[in-house]
DNA sequence: TCCTAATTGAAAATGATTTCTGATTATAGC
DNA sequence: GCTATAATCAGAAATCATTTTCAATTAGGA
């Protein structure tokens, strides 16, 4: 039997590589969300060496396909996250340690019929995350 | 009487400056979000020739204050607008021509709640935003 | 096994954003 | 108005995360 994310990527017709197998292994064993090069890090240590922009492009990939979650944050830089949930949802993420729990809410319905309505637009995506500090960083 | 940004400023205790005025200026004019590159060109039309470097302070500064809003794009590059609507609101932003709508709908009550009652988190700020095509742009 | 397109690594490039430093300027107080 | 002083500014240079290039390797299907 194979890695568990075999069937995922090949559901998606993407190649079934060790580093994509590695980088998916790595995120999905973290409850918090990376950079790509603290990803590539982590690679190393597994002895998986990879390129740096091998990272990049197979987090890109990843979270094009929607198996990863890109982070939004405030300093622009790049995060990834590996959210088991599929259902459509938001994310609280914690600016202190960078947990991430997901959120129920999403008021997409609302909007989607006030774009429409008032605004005369078409929603083509959209973005909500919240930031704040998780229970064990209030209570530390 | 003087620019009406004049007070605004001052309210701030930020210097009334002919590079602010400017930028401000430009801003309020533009129904659109623009990038820090593109009002420093704007400025230069208009003959308030400035460094790229004081474009970004000063728009970083201004929004930090709550007078301009910085637009979290895909590209992850900085683009500001600015909202004369005081009370929080949300944005609907076009991806086709950049023009900026305001949203009425904020789920924030809804997701304080979620946060506080099951994660035993606390907010600290939260981020929304809506890509899509305005009414012009479907029409076109 | 063989073929082909996809994937990868190393090095180099990119380019938006930031930092640095020494002028310049707005403004409060006299 | 004049002065003192901190804020602001310009220009050049640096930063640095991310992307590109391109030749070599590899996965997966025929
Ligand atoms: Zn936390
Ligand atoms: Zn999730
Ligand atoms: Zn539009
Ligand atoms: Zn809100």
């Amino acid at each position: 039997m194979a890695n568990q994310f075999d069937a995922l990527l090949r559901r998606l017709s993407l190649k079934v590589t060790p580093k994509r197998l590695a980088i998916l292994e790595i995120l999905a064993a973290e409850p918090i969300y990376l950079t790509p090069e603290e990803v590539w890090t982590r690679m190393k240590r597994k002895s998986t060496r990879a390129g740096l922009p091998t990272v990049y492009r197979n987090l890109e990939e990843l979270s094009a396909c929607g198996i990863l979650i890109k982070i939004v944050h405030p300093d622009r830089r790049l995060y990834y996250y590996f959210c088991p949930n599929d259902h459509h949802h938001h994310h609280f993420v914690c600016i202190s340690c960078r947990k991430v729990e997901d959120l129920n809410f999403c008021g997409l319905d609302s909007i989607d019929r006030e774009v429409r309505k008032s605004l005369k637009g078409a929603v083509v995506s959209h973005l909500m995350q919240v930031y704040g500090r998780c229970k064990e960083c209030l209570a530390g």
